[in-house]
DNA sequence: TTATTTACTTAACGATGTAAAGTTAATTAA
DNA sequence: TTAATTAACTTTACATCGTTAAGTAAATAA
């Protein structure tokens, strides 16, 4: 049985290769430029090969999308250890536009690419994208269990406040500020920004 | 000179054309399946006909874009008439939202699409998001006037509440929270996280 | 009447995603 | 040991894309 064994192996180290090239060119390229030719040329496979190991193009970014969650959930991780549901809520929206800023092109594939989406339509359940939201719910559950966000529903809060990071982080990546607000302004705006929303939920909320 | 002026017109008319055409196949059928030669089989005209109207492809989209900011613009026109600067602030989340729920491809291409970009970089001044963005950095600075949001830095305050509302829809556009939320909570969620973000503002402001 | 300009088209290039058919080597069955 | 089968990969091909360069025919100017 061992044959068949290295022959596993194999194929996943091919798929491996495949995705790590995508992921290269992606990363260096963008979306545009990582064509299945160019994947294929880089590995030194006939571009027709990557069919026998994704069913399309946008399955391949389906997998680096994944890939994504995966290191978010990572960057995410200290949290865990901050008892403080409050303090943990804020030191999230925090970290989670550092990772965005620190991998805008892995950040734009797995919130405004339209590519894997596609992929991902087909599938049952989201796991990945599942555990990073689960954790801000539960954060906030345990705010309101504290007193926090007396009255409002969990869910929809916790949306709104991914909403607001999101929207913070997705606004500069597109580029749709730079012409509109000052040149002082614009320098930084990402954790400005930020810690203009870790103040107003400072703000807003009634402990008590 | 009415043989100029005829021309001149007849050119206008033409440019009108094509960006119908445009703007009919992208918001019935996405950016994907509009192509140039599209656009010139639904005029009756050869494809690089268009090259002689527009620099490229991403320019016809970026007049598309433009109209966009002209339409969002209308949609805030009744606001003008509202004299309480907070209420007004308020009101303005729901239009921003609204517009955006009516109208999502536009939106999309009004704000997270490429495309538009690579023309807008080349030009020098941006009049249209500029408009746009003012007229909620004005009601900002009126809510400060009257005591809102004291100590906060007016630009940066109107980057984070449009960030808000944009992460909102635009969460909700790009399909990332569908797999995510309960089914109770997905249905209508963008109004309900404006509402959300309403009663943010109101909870968190400190009135004199 | 001839020359020039304007408005448009035809033809072509290099690239894309992907399907179908072909090939070669490894494995299994006889 | 040999023939048949399967697996892994390639070659060829198709339709489509954005875009450029060269051509054409009609309108205008000289």
């Amino acid at each position: 049985m061992s044959i068949a064994e290295r022959k596993e192996r194999q194929k996943i180290e091919l798929r491996t290769k495949i995705l790590d090239a995508a992921r290269t060119l992606f990363l260096e390229q963008g979306y545009e430029q990582t064509s299945i030719r160019n994947i294929a040329d880089r590995i030194e496979y006939s571009p027709t090969t990557i069919y026998l190991y994704f069913k399309d193009k946008d399955d391949v970014f389906y997998a680096l999308h994944q890939d994504g969650f995966a290191l978010l959930r990572q960057f995410m991780r200290p949290l865990e250890h901050v008892s403080d549901p409050f303090e943990r809520l804020k030191a999230l929206s925090k970290v989670y536009t550092t990772f965005a800023m620190e991998n805008t092109e892995l950040y734009d594939l797995m919130f405004t690419m339209p590519a894997p989406m596609k992929a991902l339509a087909e599938k049952e359940e989201w796991t990945e994208g599942d555990n990073a939201f689960n954790f801000l719910l539960q954060t906030v559950r345990e705010c309101q269990s504290q007193g926090y966000f007396e009255g409002m529903d969990a869910e929809v809060l916790s949306y709104t406040v991914w909403s607001m990071v999101h929207g913070i982080c997705s606004l500069e990546i597109r580029g749709r500020c730079v012409k509109v607000l000052s040149e002082a302004t614009y320098e930084n705006i990402v954790s400005k920004a930020t810690a203009q929303v870790v103040e107003i939920l400072d703000r807003m909320h009634t402990k008590r």
